[in-house]
DNA sequence: TGGCGTTATATTCTGAAGAATACAACGAAA
DNA sequence: TTTCGTTGTATTCTTCAGAATATAACGCCA
């Protein structure tokens, strides 16, 4: 999923967001999903840079030294995200599956015009 | 587009064998899309590799000094992309559209609950 | 005030991908 | 047999993205 201003949401975006949701911090939702803090924070300000509002809250300090949390429209966005990726899935397989019964048919069409020009 | 062996059609690669067809020749192809000769052969040995049968033949050598061709695999590859290709895209953008409306809508809800608590 | 667990940022290191270059092999035609 | 424009391959150079490392800033709390 990718805007004007480079890519957007994605598998592991999406999944770096669910974990923060989970556990409340950049740095313990990265360590969750053994990638480094700064590709995480990385990707976060990415989305945050893309959506007109942010996605993730973060504070740094105070009791337990900080932390980061989802806003509303960090939450549907992953909702979304889920939503159109298995719609998306869907409508692939479908037309995959056309796809293959096209070129089956043609492979059919060729095999019957071999049969008449046998003999 | 991609296979379990690695990437296979893309916007690119399916504007190269065009050029293949059209030009006959793996170099003429590529210098006319500005791409290095080198580059254009790599994409083109991938392709051939991925699939059961190959898209292009090469020959080297002789009248011209060789060149190049679409099998019929080739020339169905690239016909087959497209549409899948404007599929995807009609799929996408009916899907942004209702996504747009889904949130349109919330939006109302939230617009009519706060008239509701207005006074 | 010093320690803590974060967030935030700069800097260096490293590996991999792509560009650039060079050259061998091919086979028809002159 | 030389020339020509391809295909095919090896090798070096360059660039760039990601990993790794280091360090500052923050604000609560003991």
């Amino acid at each position: 999923m990718v805007s004007q201003k480079g890519p957007y949401l994605g598998e592991g975006r999406v999944q770096l967001l669910s974990a923060i949701d989970e556990l409340g911090s950049i740095s313990k939702a990265a360590r969750s999903m053994n990638m480094s803090y700064l590709k995480a924070w990385k990707l976060i300000h990415s989305m945050n840079d893309v959506a007109n509002d942010p996605l993730v809250l973060c504070s740094s300090g105070g009791k337990g030294g900080g932390g980061a949390n989802l806003t509303m429209a960090g939450k549907r966005a992953i909702v979304l995200y889920q939503k159109l990726s298995t719609r998306c899935q869907e409508f692939l397989d479908t037309e995959l599956e056309e796809l293959n019964r096209g070129f089956n048919d043609e492979v059919d069409q060729v095999a019957q015009q071999n049969q008449f020009n046998e003999d």
